[in-house]
DNA sequence: TGAAATGTTGGGGCG
DNA sequence: ACGCCCCAACATTTC
């Protein structure tokens, strides 16, 4: 009888550095390493365009690192190990926790279905500091509001556990009946993801050369650069922890270690907010359809295609809103001061429903993250837990002064109306006709008239909110 | 992790 | 020199 192996079952966590799972696989001697693409279990929440775009890269980037041993399937997770299991002396499956809902379904399935066959079963924490079942009031129930939830639940909790060294030794084998890696289908027919590439370098090495970076030229001013988008202070590693290239321990012990209390301190707390964004879903798991605040299902919602169209496409006439919107388009990210503004005037100026918003992030965004995006776009939207009032509605055109003051961030994604002067820059509406034409602007052909009045839109958005407060429940 | 409306203050122009 | 008004600039309140 042939020796046993190891199966390690990648998921969230593309890095063999803290990789709690597969370093007690390597502890067994043989592993097999394995990656399903999993769109059956995952049903609406498959992966948007971006996403998928993303994963490509990073499954090649971990195939390389484990010396092209990856085994990658399609399909059932159940029905592969199965077929694993008929050709492999199989000892035990490792893998790293996932939190989305569909994934906890479908783990603790597989879970007692392995049991019944013998195999052992070994999961660990590799993508969370803190365990969201672990993070709770002194009455055993979730925290609602993030900063209690941070301050006394996150940092009253353990230290996080310090990250793992890289395993060194395996003996990593194959499958040889695995799919090859272009099999999987992930790159688009047409060629629109080529416009990403140059923008970020996929996989665990580079993971840590944007992180090396990120403390190089942004951490030391952090807390106050963030919301600057033409700026290089913010971390930009949303895509690389979402995929688990870098671990938010990794992160954690190499930020508190570099001193500087407030900037660190920081970056941390934003790190907690990730961490926020997990528990509401853990605790919530129809948080990514469903208004936590129930009153916001009576919300007038408006529907207007073609509203919805010049949003997506960065034509909506308010440059803040048109350059955040282009940036995703073309980079597959976005700044989150500007997520927040352009995510206001979706909500908010067009009233729109923020499902709307969450979808097309889902497709679009390179770190599209279940988490993260439900929760972020009900706190846009005030209807989540610990949601920003509804009255807080941004001014794209107050925004845009304020944290793009050179406007350089605006002029680099919308250059057609870069020759305007900072006075207008922001609100090209209110310039001259003699401004515009000296310009080169001219508004509903080079550069769109605005979709909707600023003022206006915000009072009728007022309204509808306060129509939810007529009537109980 | 807002913005607008309202209130207060203080400097300067002017009779 | 003085009171008066205007209006930035800033602070506070309200939504």
């Amino acid at each position: 009888m042939m020796e046993k192996i190891a199966i390690c079952w990648f998921r969230q966590d593309l890095r063999l550095s803290d990789n709690p799972a597969l370093t007690q696989a390597a502890k067994r001697g043989r592993v097999l390493p394995i990656y399903i693409l999993d769109h059956e279990s995952a049903g609406k929440y498959a992966a948007g365009g971006a996403s998928r775009w993303w994963l490509h890269h990073s499954l090649k980037a971990l195939n390389a690192s484990l010396g092209d041993t990856l085994s990658v399937y399609r399909g059932n997770p159940r029905t592969i190990l199965d077929n694993i299991l008929s050709r492999f002396e199989v000892e035990a499956v490792y893998w790293n926790r996932c939190y989305e809902p569909w994934r906890i379904h479908r783990d603790t399935n597989i879970k007692e279905y392995l049991k019944t066959r013998a195999i052992g079963v070994h999961t660990f924490n590799g993508s969370l500091l803190w365990e969201p079942w672990n993070i709770k009031k002194e009455d055993g129930s979730p925290y609602k509001v993030f900063t209690p939830f941070y301050r006394k639940g996150c940092l009253g909790a353990d230290t996080p556990r310090a990250p793992l060294p890289k395993p060194g030794g395996v003996n990593y084998i194959s499958d040889t009946s695995r799919m090859d890696m272009d099999a999987l289908d992930l790159l688009p027919e047409t060629n629109w993801d080529k416009k990403l590439e140059p923008h970020w370098s996929v996989g665990e090495a580079g993971a840590h050369r944007r992180f090396e970076a990120f403390a190089d030229e942004g951490l030391h001013a952090y807390k106050d650069g963030r919301n600057f988008p033409a700026r290089p202070h913010v971390s930009r590693l949303s895509p690389h922890l979402h995929f688990g290239e870098i671990s938010p321990n990794q992160l954690w012990h190499a930020v508190r270690s570099m001193g500087d209390g407030k900037q660190t301190d920081h970056f941390c707390s934003e790190l907690g907010w990730r961490e926020f964004s997990y528990s509401l879903l853990y605790h919530h798991p129809e948080l990514p359809r469903k208004n936590l605040q129930s009153k916001f299902d009576r919300f007038p919602w408006a529907e207007n295609a073609d509203c919805l169209h010049a949003w997506q496409k960065g034509q909506t006439g308010v440059p803040m809103v048109d350059a955040g919107m282009r940036e995703l388009w073309q980079t597959g990210y976005m700044h989150n001061r500007v997520r927040m503004v352009a995510g206001s005037f979706l909500v908010k100026n067009l009233r729109l429903h923020w499902r709307h918003g969450a979808r097309w992030f889902w497709d679009t965004l390179v770190d599209a993250d279940l988490a993260n995006n439900s929760a972020s776009w009900q706190w846009i939207a005030g209807c989540g837990a610990d949601a920003a009032p509804y009255f807080r509605i941004f001014n794209p055109v107050t925004q845009g002064r304020k944290f793009d003051p050179d406007g350089g961030y605006i002029r680099k994604y919308i250059p057609e109306i870069s020759s305007l002067s900072d006075q207008y820059l922001f609100s090209p509406w209110e310039a001259p006709d003699s401004i515009l034409r000296e310009s080169g602007v001219k508004l509903g052909s080079t550069y769109p008239k605005l979709v909707v009045d600023l003022k206006n839109s915000r009072e009728a958005a007022l309204e509808a909110f306060q129509s939810l407060k007529q009537s109980n429940s």
